[in-house]
DNA sequence: TGCAATACTTAAGATTCTTATGTATATTTG
DNA sequence: CAAATATACATAAGAATCTTAAGTATTGCA
């Protein structure tokens, strides 16, 4: 099995916006830094969302109207929590399915897997 | 089942490369316009490599010692055809690992599919 | 108390693609 | 047989998305 301490940036690129809106989706509410974290918490430090694209990305997707914010004190500093909304949600979901659908075509062009069926 | 015409092209983006050097990695031998249809055949579609973005990569390629050219007469109409070197080889094996890996690592964290083990 | 971690922001630069333009030959079709 | 389409290459301008970097400020820990 390949190891990799963590991917060439040219592969990430593109699913930014898929990762952090599937993210809000299923865990509800979460703050920028946190997002950051848990992406490179669960891929044992494989994708690590730095914070210049985050936040530009973070606040595309709020004026999209996909994201929605509310911020809070945490003693003397400001959190900015996101939520997805419903246009969001739909969002999430178009590009995991997208995603999903690319993969099975780059299996197959890169000869990966062998060809179960066509289904 | 999703199906979708073409993919956005953030998705394609960063793969270009593994795309090039595989099919010339399995194939031998081939010149860039055959490359583009290839693909777009192999995907239905899905796959449209442009021409502003594939020469200019073949271009990279062969000066970073990957790819090797030689030209043929087809007709009056010059055709490049594009090998694969030693050192191409090693990179395109390289590069379909590192995309296996990535692509297990999106589906855990897009929780597309259950996780079946740790292996 | 100083360093690392937390938490956000934005600007400059790099990379990689799309779109557009240019050139030229070969083939198909009305 | 003329016009449209397909083949075949090249490159430049512009867009999108990321990295790197710099800035600001609070909190926790050794």
């Amino acid at each position: 099995m390949y190891i990799c301490p963590m991917y060439t940036s040219e592969l990430i690129k593109g699913t930014l916006k898929t990762i952090i809106l599937n993210l809000l989706k299923e865990r509800g509410r979460m703050y920028g830094y946190e997002i950051t974290q848990t992406v490179k918490d669960m891929t044992a430090g494989k994708i690590q969302i730095t914070e210049g694209a985050l936040y530009p990305t973070l606040h595309a997707l709020e004026k999209n109207g996909e994201l929605a914010t509310e911020e809070e004190y945490i003693g003397k500093r400001v959190r900015k929590y996101y939520t997805i909304t419903e246009q969001g949600t739909q969002t999430a979901t178009e590009k995991v399915n997208e995603f999903v659908d690319f993969i099975r075509t780059m299996k197959f062009l890169l000869d990966i897997e062998p060809r179960v069926s066509n289904a």
